[in-house]
DNA sequence: TATAATTGCTCTAGTCACTATAGGTTCAAG
DNA sequence: CTTGAACCTATAGTGACTAGAGCAATTATA
């Protein structure tokens, strides 16, 4: 059996995380990652405790955290015994954040389909399109 | 009774039309707004047509289009003889851009909500929202 | 009319979260 | 030992602005 820890090459991450290499060199160049240890050529070497703080990193942006946030969570996660309270805002806040974008589409929905709706497929004379574009009253909703 | 054009000055401008003023510049070196005539000192100054497009690009810009998408409209609107459809198609792109993003956040909400009901308010230790964050098993959705 | 306050000017650099390119080096397979 | 893929650094570019420095012009007040 093999003792030794698994090592992989930056290319090996970027594979196993479904992270773009320039990006993962991206994100220990902001310090979201620590630096890795480098073969004497200079190439870097992770272990899979990088991988794991990868996935975590990617997933949180899949999720829609910025990286000022993903930096939160790292610091939180290096105090266990800590209250999570913390956590919650920074969760709660962007759930907010998150809300509010959808309500502004969903108004923005209504209104482009609205205009799609107006147009009379004949020339742009009579189309309402830019006329809706150039006119805020035409509009139902705030924005 | 003035028959003096109405002359707007660059503040005057950015007041009427809640566009801040270096993005007013901003959109005249992208070519979005014409260069205006200037005083002898150099200063700029629009009259009402100016006040017009910028608030048609406002208003673009607030519906969630693109600068590409209304350097398009206005070539558009510059021929008034050509069919809408192109104006139709690029509209139609855009409500399918629209609707996409909401579902996606729609999605990303959902996560959320379930992420913080499911969080104790212990510590960070037993907190599930980084166990969450870590492991993307635990989504429902894809993302 | 003098001066002060405000607004304007250009130019450059910074923001966010990467992505792309150039030009060179190291590594692993055959 | 050679080849070619993968790696390295450094710089610049993306979109749509925003901020700052260091001046000049205009407008309001005394």
């Amino acid at each position: 059996m093999n003792e030794k820890l698994q090592e992989y090459s930056i290319g090996q991450l970027s594979r196993l995380s479904d992270v773009k290499v320039p990006t993962i060199r991206y994100y220990e160049q902001i310090g979201l990652l620590e630096e890795p240890y480098r073969t004497e050529g200079g190439q870097r070497r992770y272990f899979s405790d990088a991988l794991d703080r990868l996935r975590m990193i990617a997933h949180a942006r899949a999720l829609g955290f910025s990286i000022d946030a993903i930096r939160e969570f790292i610091r939180l996660a290096g105090h266990p015994e800590a209250p999570c309270e913390d956590l919650d805002q920074i969760t709660m806040h962007h759930l907010n954040d998150v809300t509010q974008r959808i309500q502004k589409l969903e108004r923005l929905k209504a209104e482009l389909q609205s205009m799609l709706k107006n147009c009379q497929h004949g020339t742009i004379e009579k189309c309402r399109i830019l006329e809706v574009l150039s006119d805020h009253n035409h509009c139902q909703t705030e924005h």
